[in-house]
DNA sequence: GCCAACGTTGGC
DNA sequence: GCCAACGTTGGC
C-alpha cells in the first residue's frame, strides 16, 4: 500500500468533479511528464492512498481522499489531434503516455492549505512543500499521509 | 500579471 | 552531447 498526491486545477477538475463522476471515479489522464508517468504506470497500484490537491485556486491545498481503482493503462487523449494533450510522436504499438482510474473516496472535513502545510515541521520533507517542485502526481510516505489526514479530519483547530 | 524553477526542443 | 531558447507550472 502506498500513498500519492495529485493535483489538480479546480476549474479543470475538482474534487466535486470527481464525487459527481460515474462510480466517483474518473481516468486521470493528459499527464505529460515523464516523472509523474513513470509514478502512473509503474508505482500505483488498486487501493492506494491519494491525497486530491487542488492548485492555482484560492486557498490551494489538499481538499479530499481518493483511491488507485485500477491499473495503469494507455491515456486515449494522446492518439486524438482534437485533444488539447495530443502528441503526435506516441505511437499506439507503444503508447508515451497513461492514465489510471481515481476514485473518491470523501471530501476532508476541512482543507489543508498549502500554508499549513509549510508551517508543519511534520511535514517539511513533502515533495509539495520543495523548491522547485511541481510534479503533478507525487509519491506520499504513510507518515505525512497520517498527518495530513489528522490535520483535515476536524473543522476545528488548523 | 510576475517570475522562479524546471522540462523540452532543436541547432550545432 | 551541449546548451540556449522557449514553454509550462504554479505560488504569490
Amino acid at each position: 500500500m502506498q500513498y500519492w498526491l495529485i493535483k489538480s486545477e479546480p476549474t479543470v477538475f475538482s474534487f466535486e468533479d470527481l464525487l459527481a463522476a460515474p462510480g466517483r471515479t474518473a481516468a486521470w489522464d493528459g499527464v505529460r511528464n515523464y516523472q509523474a508517468r513513470n509514478s502512473l504506470r509503474d508505482g500505483m497500484h488498486a487501493g492506494d492512498g491519494v491525497l486530491y490537491y487542488h492548485s492555482s485556486c484560492e486557498p490551494t491545498g489538499v481538499v479530499g481522499i481518493a483511491e488507485v481503482a485500477g491499473p495503469a493503462e494507455p491515456d486515449p487523449t494522446q492518439f486524438d489531434p482534437r485533444d488539447e494533450h495530443f502528441d503526435p510522436k506516441s505511437k499506439r504499438a507503444a503508447p508515451t503516455w497513461v492514465q489510471v482510474p481515481i476514485r473518491a473516496r470523501k471530501k476532508l472535513a476541512r482543507v489543508v492549505e498549502l500554508t499549513e502545510i509549510k508551517a508543519n515541521p511534520a511535514l517539511a520533507r513533502m515533495l509539495l512543500v520543495q523548491r522547485g517542485s511541481r510534479l503533478s502526481v507525487q509519491p506520499v510516505t504513510r507518515e505525512e499521509w497520517a498527518e495530513v489526514l489528522r490535520m483535515g479530519a476536524s473543522k476545528a483547530a488548523k
